[in-house]
DNA sequence: GTGAAAGCGCTAACAC
DNA sequence: GTGTTAGCGCTTTCAC
């Protein structure tokens, strides 16, 4: 690797004005300013941005710490976020938590070595302990929200989202409507259920603790959920199923499937957040929508935003969509 | 942020004895060492690894280009990559090429300037060419090949799993048997059309043109390729279609939904690359599997011994497995 | 076992 | 407009 000294001794220059011909053209005569790009250019000269970054105190890189990137909602997050940093000749970089707090201190402490300007993440149980080592960085919590004052926060608007979906539920005539969320100490989750209270109080309904579950938000604890509720005799049971995760979502499909429910003859489901598999199972699933890619993109607004200063945290909510596909419809009897 | 500089002055040493005692403990008196430690954790101590990688002209980085995280297969690589490079120490900084030669050549350029110590990339058609502007680099090319020499390379074999997925359809009874595959310059799209061919012709049946599409690897591609293979006339129309890569697999199931075709019955279908989709899906999909998590896990170990210095490059080849669900039956009526 | 000093590659004062 | 110089934070000779 060439350093900016052979690019300005090729070019008969200084570096310090070899520095000027490429980062500030317009503080060099012409003449020299074509000589040392010609240098750079022959040399295939890069700036070592480690150098110029310690120099600068500045490194143009952002962290972003997402829950599972596995999970497509999350890697559309990442996506969004990757591409409007890009953009603004930012460099990402990415962790996973895993949804477990000690991989998300360890990716923080990580971060922190390598100076980022600013921090987006999916936050987990952990994160407001976890950021307190980062007191001064910029920060974006993204989906959800750790309760820390000091971050700006880009979220969907999960409490209309679950009630759009229970009313729906309701619309159609159910009456039994079993709910399964995230874990109580994620804010989607406690949101989510909260549309859901909602709903089912305006509607004349009361909630019944039974009929509720929360799991990790994984595909086997939607399933072992969904198992529990439908395995109630026929009078009790559920008639719909409102799951407020995907990956669970995918688990009480299955479950249902394996106890030889039909849906949504005999049982009705709503998921939270649409996907490809949620279009094309079989039947094709009634969804609210979440704006997953526009999230990513607006939380690296927020954040550069911050990061120019734009003074105090900011606090933004999309809204979801209620696509009402063929995994919903009326009870069977009830 | 508190740099060494303040950790030696609360220890009462000089810059050089508290570098020691937190990097090379053994080199230090024992009193020593403590004091240092616990001035930096009193400080919340981090290395500021710029300036580090600068010093020691090291930076503990790879590089890792995929061709789209949004692709499960793509992701599952990612996280198989970045979960062995941590555990060395190392991070990784994750770029997209979004299937463009042109992104791809901005990743390494930006790369380029951050130093990484190793790259691993899974090519487009533009790879060999761009990676001549790195040319001391260690790189492993990763589920498909660029034909560059300098590189390792960790893939699946292509050829048997194709073959395979080729017999599996020829084994039930099927004579005229579509191939949907990816871009023309991307080996394993050459590599599974080859296994179709030996499959056929091993069976004494002549490939035919007609029956073979190539798209560029989007579900869009496998839908529009399915469609005018399926709206042959019926004595002409494939009985069967090997699909060689998920998201077009994708495409081709709803391209045959939408012309009716009943799956099995009216159409076999084997799709490359397993996934929730493809297990969860009605009816679940019978497959070509590969192990996605464990190709990034090698393509890691392989760089690793890369930069020890294990000399010239390697070429690991794991296999895949055929998964028989029920996308696949014998020919209704020929 | 410890400290002084140099230098990784770059940019920003400051002179001229 | 251009060159000289200092210094970002760290590790590593080289003395002692």
């Amino acid at each position: 690797m060439s350093s900016i000294q052979d690019v300005a001794a090729l070019a008969k220059v200084s570096t310090a004005t070899a520095s000027r011909a490429l980062s500030r053209p317009e503080m060099v005569a012409d003449g020299t300013r074509k000589r040392v790009m010609k240098a750079a250019q022959q040399l295939g000269y890069q700036p070592n941005v480690l150098a110029r970054s310690l120099r600068q105190r500045e490194t143009r890189t952002i962290g972003l710490i997402v829950a599972d990137i596995l999970n497509p909602f999350h890697a559309l997050l990442a996506k969004g976020v990757q591409d409007t940093a890009e953009e603004q000749g930012y460099v990402t970089f990415l962790f996973n938590s895993d949804e477990q707090p000690e991989k998300e201190a360890r990716a923080i402490d990580t971060l922190r070595g390598h100076l980022p300007q600013g921090l987006i993440v999916v936050p987990t149980s952990g994160t407001r302990e976890h950021l307190k080592t980062l007191p001064n960085l910029p920060v974006v919590e993204l989906d959800r929200v750790s309760g820390n004052p000091q971050a700006s926060t880009v979220t969907v608007d999960n409490v209309g989202g679950a009630r759009a979906a229970t009313d729906h539920l309701i619309g159609l005539g159910h009456r039994r409507i079993g709910l399964i969320v995230g874990q109580q100490d994620i804010s989607t989750a406690v949101e989510r259920q909260a549309g859901y209270h909602d709903a089912l109080k305006a509607a004349g309904l009361s909630p019944c603790p039974e009929l509720m579950r929360s799991g990790q938000h994984r595909e086997d604890d939607g399933s072992r959920a969904a198992t529990e509720l439908l395995s109630m005799p026929a009078g009790q049971r559920p008639t719909a199923l409102f799951v407020g995760n995907n990956e669970m979502t995918v688990g009480a499909v299955l479950a249902a499937r394996e106890l030889g429910l039909r849906i949504p003859e005999d049982l009705s489901i709503v998921g939270f957040d649409d996907s490809r598999w949620a279009q094309t199972m079989l039947p094709p699933l009634t969804v609210i929508a979440q704006p997953a890619y526009e999230l990513g993109v607006h939380a690296c607004e927020q954040l550069f935003g911050l990061l120019r200063g734009a003074g105090r945290p900011a606090h933004l909510q999309l809204s979801t969509e209620l696509i009402i596909r063929h995994s919903t419809g009326p009870p069977h009897r009830s």
